[in-house]
RNA sequence: GCCCGGAUAGCUCAGUCGGUAGAGCAGAGGACUGAAAAUCCUCGUGUCGGCGGUUCAAUUCCGUCUCCGGGCA
C-alpha cells in the first residue's frame, strides 16, 4: 500500500507561499491544507494574512477557521486534524498541498511526535503557580531531579519546555528525554515533496514591509476592534501574535499607530528570521524563486506524483 | 549677536577624578517533540563632532570652530 503523497509549501513569512500553493492547485487540481497556526483562528484574517475568500471559493482550503480564538489548540492536535483530512482526501484522489509557516506543525506531519500525551491544563496552573512564586531556577531544579538530561538541554527561562517536560513526567512517570529518545521523529507516514519559496533578504524585507501597509490600509484596526467586541479574554493566543498585540496595544493607547506599524514590521522580519533557522536546516526542500521558475517547480511536482 | 546645555555603537543614552569605553533597543547567529506568529540562548572597536594646546599619555582638562536643542536680545 503506498504512502499518501504530499506537496509541501514552505518558506518564511511574506516569501509568496499561499500563492503558490493555489497557482499549483488550479494547474495540477489539488486542495490544500493550512499548516499556518494562526490562520486557524476564526475571525483573525487581515492580520494573519489568510487567503482571500475568492482564492477558498476557487480552491478548497483545509484546516482555516476552525478554531475559535479561545480555543486550546496545538501541534499534536493539528496532526489529528491534518491526518484525518488527508485519508479522507486520499480516497477521493485528489492532490494534496500543504502550505504554511509553522514549521513545527509541517515536521510533526511528516515525522510525528511523542504520542498520546496532551497537555494538562491543571497540572501547567499549578506549574505556573510555583513558577510566579518561586521562580523559574525552582521548576528547572524540579525538572533536574526528575529529568537531569531534559534539564541539561532545557534553559532555565525557556519556562513552556521546563513546564513540558515537567508536565509529562507528572502525567506518565516517564522521561521526555527518554520519549523523545526513542520517537526521534522517525515516523514517516508519507511520501513528500518539500519546496521552498526562495527569496532574497532585502526583497523579504521591502515586502514585509508592503504587506504590513496594506493590513493596516485593508483595515486590521477595524478587524482588530471587531475582535475585542466580542469580549475575549485579553491573553488569548491569536491576540499576542504579531499584528495583533501591536494593533491592540495601540488601542489600549499605549502607543501611536506610526509606532505600532512599525513595531509589526520588526516582529514580522524577526519571526521571518526564525522561520529561516528551520527551513536553512532542512536540506529536503527543493529552493525555487517562485516568479522565475515555476517551469521548474511544476515539472518537479509533476514527477512526484507520477513515481 | 550673547548665555546655557548637548555632540560617545545603526538609535537612545551612561561613563572615563587623564591610561583609547558600556547599557538598553535595533541588528546578527542559534535552539526548538502537545503555547511555535510562542518560548529561550549567544554575540558590543566605536576617527568618544573637527582642529589646535597642556601632558609621558586627551574621548576625558583648556582654547577654538561646526552642528543640534533651549533661553535672552
Amino acid at each position: 500500500m503506498q504512502k499518501p503523497k504530499l506537496l509541501v509549501i514552505l518558506g518564511p513569512t511574506a516569501s509568496g507561499k499561499s500563492d503558490l500553493g493555489i497557482r499549483i492547485a488550479q494547474d495540477i487540481r489539488a486542495e490544500i491544507i493550512n499548516a499556518d497556526s494562526m490562520q486557524l483562528y476564526r475571525h483573525f484574517d487581515i492580520g494573519t494574512a489568510k487567503p482571500s475568500i475568492d482564492d477558498r471559493n476557487n480552491i478548497p482550503h483545509h484546516l482555516i477557521d476552525i478554531i475559535n480564538p479561545e480555543e486550546e489548540y496545538n501541534a499534536g492536535l493539528f496532526k489529528k486534524d491534518a491526518d484525518y483530512l488527508i485519508e479522507k482526501l486520499q480516497n477521493s484522489s485528489i492532490n494534496i498541498i500543504l502550505v504554511g509557516g509553522t514549521y513545527l506543525y509541517i515536521k510533526v506531519l511528516l515525522s510525528g511526535i511523542i504520542d498520546g500525551i496532551p497537555s494538562d491544563k491543571e497540572y501547567r496552573d499549578y506549574l505556573r503557580q510555583k513558577k510566579t512564586k518561586f521562580g523559574n531556577d525552582y521548576l528547572h531544579n524540579c525538572l533536574n531531579i526528575v529529568d537531569p538530561v531534559s534539564a541539561a538541554r532545557i534553559h532555565t527561562n525557556d519556562y513552556i519546555r521546563v513546564e513540558r517536560a515537567l508536565e509529562v513526567h507528572y502525567l506518565t512517570g516517564e522521561k521526555i528525554s527518554d520519549l523523545q529518545h526513542e520517537h526521534r521523529f522517525a515516523d514517516n507516514p508519507y511520501e513528500y515533496y518539500k519546496i521552498g519559496a526562495y527569496i532574497e533578504t532585502e526583497e523579504l524585507k521591502s515586502r514585509i514591509e508592503q504587506r504590513v501597509d496594506t493590513m493596516i490600509s485593508g483595515r486590521l484596526v477595524d478587524e482588530v476592534l471587531k475582535i475585542r467586541k466580542m469580549d475575549f479574554k485579553n491573553n488569548i493566543k491569536p491576540m499576542q501574535s504579531i499584528g495583533y498585540k501591536q494593533i491592540n496595544d495601540y488601542l489600549d493607547e499605549l502607543c501611536k499607530l506610526e509606532e505600532a506599524v512599525e513595531k509589526i514590521k520588526m516582529e514580522t522580519r524577526r519571526l521571518a528570521k526564525r522561520q529561516m533557522t528551520w527551513l536553512k536546516k532542512d536540506k529536503e526542500i527543493k529552493w525555487f524563486k517562485v516568479d522565475e521558475q515555476y517551469d521548474e517547480i511544476l515539472e518537479g511536482i509533476k514527477k512526484f506524483i507520477v513515481q
